[in-house]
DNA sequence: GTAATTGCAAAAGGTTTGCAACTCA
DNA sequence: TGAGTTGCAAACCTTTTGCAATTAC
């Protein structure tokens, strides 16, 4: 399923921040490899604790903050709200096009790919007059697993 | 199309506040009827704004946070965010279920309903083993408007 | 009369920014 | 060497909170 390997994604790292006489700092390097080595949707500040928590590697949050920026700029990473009031993140790698089913109870993000909805956007932005750019498809439910533990709890 | 008009919804908020042992207030009447009176949606401050403006009217901002949380867990107005950082809110009045698609250039905000998605939203979740609360659909794009006057902009 | 509410100002939480020191190219 | 970057701390913005005064019922 993945569009494009780790090794490959890189080197476009280095070739946007190239093309926009940016340089590739040392933090930036971390940043991007730590974005890149998690599967989840993270915070600023989670991303900024995990490289605190790398022996000696400390990178300020203004610049975890800043690098996030620039990394949605460029398109490897997507920002998204959790529901929760955080904004959170995840990186493209491998990822094609997909939309999030997010459980109430205990926070697990699934991600889902849907042909049928996607077509019926496109239409639905048409009938508005619309050109459509992107759009954010979330469903909030109670997964299985909550379902079968918790019950009705609260 | 509208399920329930002013007054109804009027008395409505009076009974939940009752049921809840909670008082009417001048303040949380004017907040309640200024909500109500838009049909657009609107962040927290501009509605404390919008107090403001009218003469004489003057209402606390931690009033007008602790009011539209307060409407919002009777069922009164929903939020939601803009996309831009923004929460926004609005009334319930009149209106059925709806999703929105969104203006990148202008903000504007457009609702639309369709049965067919929520049919698909329905069968996705049942697949991935949840039972479906809710979701929020939010097509993003360019209004037709937006596209005729600005173009290509920045 | 009394519990609930308000306004204020301070606090909180997350994110951005000015600036001097520093570093990649 | 010099444009771009970093870290720090202060600034920002939105939202929340403690508390004394006030108000609805």
């Amino acid at each position: 399923m993945a569009i494009m390997d780790q090794t490959a994604i890189r080197k476009r790292f280095g070739e946007y921040l190239h093309a926009r006489s940016l340089k590739l700092t040392g933090q930036r390097d971390r940043i991007f490899e730590r974005a890149f080595e998690t599967h989840e949707h993270f915070t600023p500040e989670a991303l900024f604790d995990w490289l605190r928590e790398a022996e000696g590697t400390t990178v300020s949050r203004a610049t975890v903050y800043r690098t996030l920026t620039l990394l949605e700029e460029g398109g490897f990473i997507v920002s998204m709200n959790n529901g929760l009031g955080d904004v959170v993140y995840e990186h493209i790698l491998g990822h094609e096009h997909h939309d999030h089913i997010i459980c109430l109870k205990c926070g697990r993000i699934d991600e889902f790919q849907n042909t049928e909805i996607e077509a019926l956007q496109i239409e639905v932005a048409r009938t508005w007059g619309y050109s459509l750019v992107r759009h954010t498809l979330r469903l909030e439910g109670v997964c299985g697993t909550c379902r079968l533990s918790g019950a009705e709890t609260g």
